[in-house]
DNA sequence: TATTGTTATACTCTATAACTATA
DNA sequence: TATAGTTATAGAGTATAACAATA
């Protein structure tokens, strides 16, 4: 910043202060979306020692929990285009990590599951991304990171007015 | 991080309740991203009325708060690249809501200032914004509301590792 | 007829680098 | 030399429609 104003030394603030008292920094909806863009950011780049993004990442990880998900419960889940899944899953699949197992009861389906590969790699990607999330928490104490768990929880798992 | 379990009935559920029980629908990095990405897609819809997305009603809200940000400023506090800033406020610009106004102390800088069009107009916007918003928080208590904005306001103004 | 997954395509968003004009 | 804004462009992400296989 220029030496022409004369604030004073707020040398590791995130931005400028001004701007935060204005109508919008205020809003709950463009907290989220900076928590949000923060978080994703730190995360990805976590992640990517691993090959992952956090989309990879999520979709292994709904596979590394043996729930057996299809495709569309991913792309509801995730909130992604099914046509986004399907380039997500083939990168998985080309890695090895998790494989596309037919349903027999419905042979449109197919359900996603993971491989040891996939399991162990999770295992380790989940570490990096662990502590990236804790690091963020780190400036709240457990009651205030319990009460956004539950909120977060709510506002996440409410149906929205479209879909 | 439980809540989920135990829940009675949710017959109009958001998707597979199944897949909330793994490892990662419980993880506060996902239910930001999913409480977010909500948020975003039906304020964005409820301000396409307005010809406004997100983006463009926050540039335009922090020049409706006479904050005089540079569109460095507008960058930093978005979270947006400087170029990006260019087209919305080159929209903005066109529509006559906002005007580049160069700082005389510094003729690299414009600052962003707000035309009475485009009060008017953020006005109009920020009614149908905040109904968003607040039916969104809908599920939410005021003591959630209030714990969950402080959480996120702490989390948004935390300064990233690498910025 | 409806649905799952797939492909192709277009559109938006994001990131990068180069350029100008100022400092 | 460094910074604010701009431009151009490429890459990633997103949305849409059409299609084959199956229900």
């Amino acid at each position: 910043m220029p030496a022409l104003r004369g604030t004073a030394a707020p040398s590791t603030s995130p931005g400028p202060e001004r701007l935060w008292e204005t109508t919008v920094g205020g809003d709950i909806s463009f907290l989220l979306a900076r928590a949000n863009a923060i978080s994703l950011a730190t995360t990805n780049e976590a992640l990517a020692m691993h090959g992952l993004k956090v989309r990879s990442y999520s979709v292994l990880g709904v596979a590394a929990s043996d729930a057996r998900p299809t495709q569309r419960e991913l792309s509801e889940f995730l909130r992604l285009d099914p046509s986004q899944i399907v380039s997500i899953i083939d990168e998985l699949e080309t890695r090895g990590l998790v494989r596309r197992e037919p349903d027999p009861n419905d042979r449109r389906v197919n359900v996603v599951v993971v491989t040891p590969e996939g399991r162990e790699k999770f295992a380790a990607a989940r570490v990096v991304a662990q502590k990236s999330e804790l690091d963020m928490l780190a400036l709240l104490d457990s009651t205030e990171i319990a009460a956004l768990a539950e909120a977060l929880n709510a506002l996440a798992t409410a149906v929205p007015p479209e879909a």
